[in-house]
RNA sequence: CUGCGUUACCU
């Protein structure tokens, strides 16, 4: 049974319906997290009809995971009060529960809401600190943030992200690049990729380019996620040679598979730099179905 | 074996 729950959850994570579906009538048996797995399978791709199936069969039946998620379905598409009523159901509720419920009202951007909820539950890890503080930083209300960054039990390396990001997107560069050769922690590779977004999004895409390179010297390793940004930055700047060059050094020296999004912005670069031909050559021989 | 936090693109 573990076994099958593995497999049933490893196809969920890729998303194929189909082998999710086909693993699960094939079961020998099933147990409770067989049908979490698939509940939250059908919460990852907003089919929310199932998941109402779900709450009002109550097959088999249901623990906390399985409402937590239920929560976390109709948090996620917008459906605040329904997320909210099955919040309300529940016999009982942990700090996941609390969390989910608390996120759910930040990511729509109910910061009041939030803050309600944060100020009804019992415990606060630093999970919940975290989000209050992504929640007021992405929504530009620094002072909030400031607050909730100083009264932090602890602070993590992805609260020291989260405050770099912050900075970013409210114009503040000067504060993300302090933020960011004065954090206490390790730097790790979400930060230099919040550093070299922060370059990028306030109209220095060159340093950000220039950042990649510095990285790489330090011996941090890019991800998927440094090389979107690149990309990205090399369309809109106009730098076929330096996109070209990305492109092939995360395939050849990072062992990185380029998504479809990889893909995309490639073909762009190529486009915009007059390679009509060998854009169309790239559509053709790659990996995925163009869109 | 299943449910929460930070960075990119698209929306």
């Amino acid at each position: 049974l573990l076994c099958w729950n593995s497999l049933l959850s490893s196809y969920a994570q890729a998303e194929s319906i189909l082998k999710v579906r086909d693993v699960f009538v094939r079961m020998p048996c099933r147990n409770i997290v067989s049908w979490n797995v698939l509940l939250h399978f059908y919460a990852r791709i907003g089919d929310l009809e199932r998941v109402r199936e779900f709450f009002h069969s109550r097959i088999p039946e249901f623990d906390m995971a399985s409402l937590t998620t239920m929560v976390a379905a109709f948090s996620q598409k917008g459906h605040l009060e329904e997320a909210r009523s099955v919040f309300d159901s529940m016999p009982e509720r942990d700090v996941v529960a609390w969390a989910v419920m608390f996120n759910g009202y930040s990511h729509n951007g109910y910061l009041e809401d939030a803050k309600r909820v944060f100020d009804l539950m019992p415990r606060h890890d630093i999970l919940i600190h975290t989000t209050m503080l992504s929640a007021y930083a992405q929504y530009g209300y620094m002072l909030e943030a400031r607050l909730v960054f100083e009264r932090m039990p602890s602070r993590d390396i992805v609260v020291w992200n989260i405050a770099i990001a912050g900075y970013s997107q409210v114009g503040n560069l000067t504060f993300a690049k302090k933020m960011f050769s004065e954090m206490p922690e390790h730097l790790d590779t979400v930060s230099w990729n919040t550093m070299i977004t922060a370059y990028a999004q306030n109209g220095h895409l060159n340093h950000g380019i220039a950042h990649f390179f510095m990285l790489q010297v330090e011996g941090i390793a890019p991800d998927e996620v440094t090389f979107m940004t690149i990309l990205t930055a090399c369309s809109r700047i106009g730098m076929l040679a330096t996109g070209l060059e990305c492109f092939m050094l995360m395939q050849r020296d990072h062992g990185l598979e380029p998504s479809k999004e990889h893909f995309n912005t490639m073909i762009d670069i190529l486009s915009r730099a007059g390679e009509l031909q060998n854009a169309k050559d790239l559509i053709n021989s790659m990996p995925h179905s163009p869109n």
